[in-house]
DNA sequence: TACACGTGGGG
DNA sequence: TCCCCAAGTGT
């Protein structure tokens, strides 16, 4: 392992956030722990671009968890809109609750507590423990494990499973902290949104932006000639899978006035034609979104069988339920 | 541990 | 066009 300078690249890192930092809503110091949470939810496999005009009117309709608490699950879900992965929505949702009935509607500030509530894994708990509430706790996230991965192991991208020792690496180059060193305190804090920030603008997956790095002189993967990765990432297959039928039943139910047939979601054209909902091959009515969404659906190659098996889990996961009516939204 | 889980923009 | 991949979590 190199000895790098770690105080000059503590700097040189912090000095280019300084500078070249978006300006994002919740990195704000008007933005509260609970601006933070919503944030970090949406920005799971999410790329901000995406999440910054669905996070403004979160905030703006819940501006606290309680807000959302009260809320039905189908709204939580319709306001998720596109933004994917929606049972995140779900554990959003779940979360809020639990803060509004054992923690007084105020986001818990430990990581061992976030780590607690739904949808909070590692990472999440560390970032809104380091973000919002200051704590100069280790987060790692993909970001920060690609720039550590260059900058000081020399590899074109890091492992595909994060190991302990990546762990190890992030911990030994936060800026050291404590009760008796407010400095280092507040440097180990911004440390961790500067790297993250890099590796999201300069230190990319794919075509990084090495002449507008601030550690280039410092970097391992810059002085080994810049290698290939030393393994091929997986593909993520969609064409064809569960997910791109569970991803257009969802469009329906979310643009849906009320509960679906379930015969009409498994796929039979006719009774698709009749209803209170817009309906497929209906001319005038083609702009619309539920439109859109069930011509989406019935678009799928999906057989009959995998159909059933995407709804059943859409019901075992929550995204949606069944009643007499037929399908809906989670309430 | 490996896999499932959405969506859409950029190379 | 096709493929990659983006502030992960849960099982």
């Amino acid at each position: 392992m190199p000895h790098p300078d770690l105080p000059r690249i503590h700097r040189e890192i912090n000095d280019w956030y300084l500078s070249h930092a978006r300006d994002l809503p919740w990195r704000r110091e008007s933005a509260g722990a609970w601006a933070v949470m919503v944030s970090e939810f949406m920005l799971q496999q999410t790329p901000v671009v995406r999440v910054l005009p669905v996070w403004e009117a979160w905030i703006e309709r819940w501006p606290t968890p309680a807000a959302l608490a009260a809320e039905q699950v189908a709204e939580a879900v319709k306001a998720w809109g596109r933004l994917g992965y929606p049972r995140r929505a779900l554990r959003l949702h779940a979360a809020a609750t639990v803060i509004a009935n054992e923690h007084g509607g105020q986001v818990p500030g430990t990581e061992a507590e976030l780590l607690a509530l739904p949808g909070i894994g590692t990472y999440t708990a560390a970032a809104i423990a380091c973000f919002a509430f200051k704590v100069p706790t280790v987060v790692v996230d993909t970001n920060i494990r690609r720039v550590h991965a260059r900058l000081v192991s020399g590899r074109a991208l890091p492992e595909q499973n994060q190991n302990a020792a990546e762990l190890a690496l992030a911990a030994r180059l936060l800026p050291e902290s404590g009760p008796g060193n407010p400095e280092g305190t507040a440097l180990a804090n911004g440390w961790n949104i500067a790297v993250m920030e890099l590796g999201a603008l300069v230190c990319t997956a794919r075509s990084p932006r090495c002449e507008d790095c601030p550690v280039i002189e410092s970097c391992a993967w810059i002085a080994a000639g810049r290698p290939e990765p030393h393994y091929k990432p997986k593909g993520q297959p969609w064409h064809g899978t569960d997910r791109q039928v569970r991803g257009a039943m969802m469009a329906v139910l979310r643009h849906s006035a009320g509960p679906v047939d379930r015969s009409e979601l498994l796929g039979v054209p006719d009774l698709a034609l009749e209803g209170q909902d817009a309906r497929p091959l209906n001319p005038a009515r083609e702009a619309e979104p539920i439109h859109q969404a069930w011509v989406g659906l019935h678009a799928l190659e999906a057989g009959a069988e995998q159909r059933e098996r995407a709804l059943d889990s859409l019901l075992a996961d929550g995204l949606a339920q069944h009643s007499a009516a037929g399908i809906s939204l989670p309430h």
